[in-house]
DNA sequence: CGATCTGGTCTATGTTCGAGACCGAGGACA
DNA sequence: TGTCCTCGGTCTCGAACATAGACCAGATCG
């Protein structure tokens, strides 16, 4: 399975693995999914929660997982603006195989710190 | 669980998940990790292999990788130079939570195209 | 002597990122 | 009437980072 994403045709185009990673395997992307969890969010209301983000960057993160069909995105017209954010259902689809990852990093990640301490 | 991605004290520091995917998370890694899965390979091995790796990147990403002690690097001191590169313990065990996310992919990425044909 | 092999590094160029200024519509306040 | 505030962004600027490709060492082959 792992040498779809190596195979010849795997380069630039069509290997879904790439595809996928390139677009959730970013600084933010995971994040803001995770923060999307437990229920409906404002923009604001991320920005404040991950708290290290810039506005740019939420912007930009949460285009490209709407885009993509991870989360889906409401205007209410009103001023002052609310724009609402919830996970679709291929969303919530996705963070099912990520718990398996977070296990593993939570398990693993003493081992990584003493490696690189290790390593000098 | 997905809560630990966005407590206030992950922000920054001490929080696995971020810690790891800051790691895992970019362009080349997993890529890189997941060529080494068959076995022991030299450096212009991955770089054909990989096809679309600047040398610079492997180099850079070989190393951390090894630093955090995903693959152990082995010099041989013939001329040419022979360096070999392997997965530890580690790095193999991070491969298996991987294909469950690898199997999301392969699965879901027909949907994520769709969305994004969709989306205009 | 000159070419060739490997596993990199160095440099010049282009892309991406974060910080923070700015914006527009309407309501609250004075 | 004028001024300020809110929210969800966008724009700009300088800094950081990635890419392509030239270059290197040191032994061996012809």
């Amino acid at each position: 399975m792992l040498d779809e994403i190596r195979t010849a045709d795997a380069q630039k185009n069509s290997c879904p693995i790439r595809d996928v990673l390139d677009r959730i395997g970013d600084q933010w992307s995971l994040l803001v999914l995770a923060t999307l969890d437990p229920g409906v969010k404002r923009f604001s209301q991320l920005e404040r929660e991950i708290g290290d983000i810039s506005k740019q960057m939420l912007s930009k993160t949460l285009r490209r997982l709407e885009q993509d069909g991870f989360v889906a995105r409401e205007v209410h017209a009103e001023v002052p603006p609310r724009v609402e954010y919830r996970l679709t259902a291929l969303g919530r689809s996705f963070l099912e195989p990520m718990r398996g990852l977070i296990r593993w990093a939570e398990a693993n990640q003493a081992a990584i710190v003493a490696a690189r301490r290790g390593a000098r």
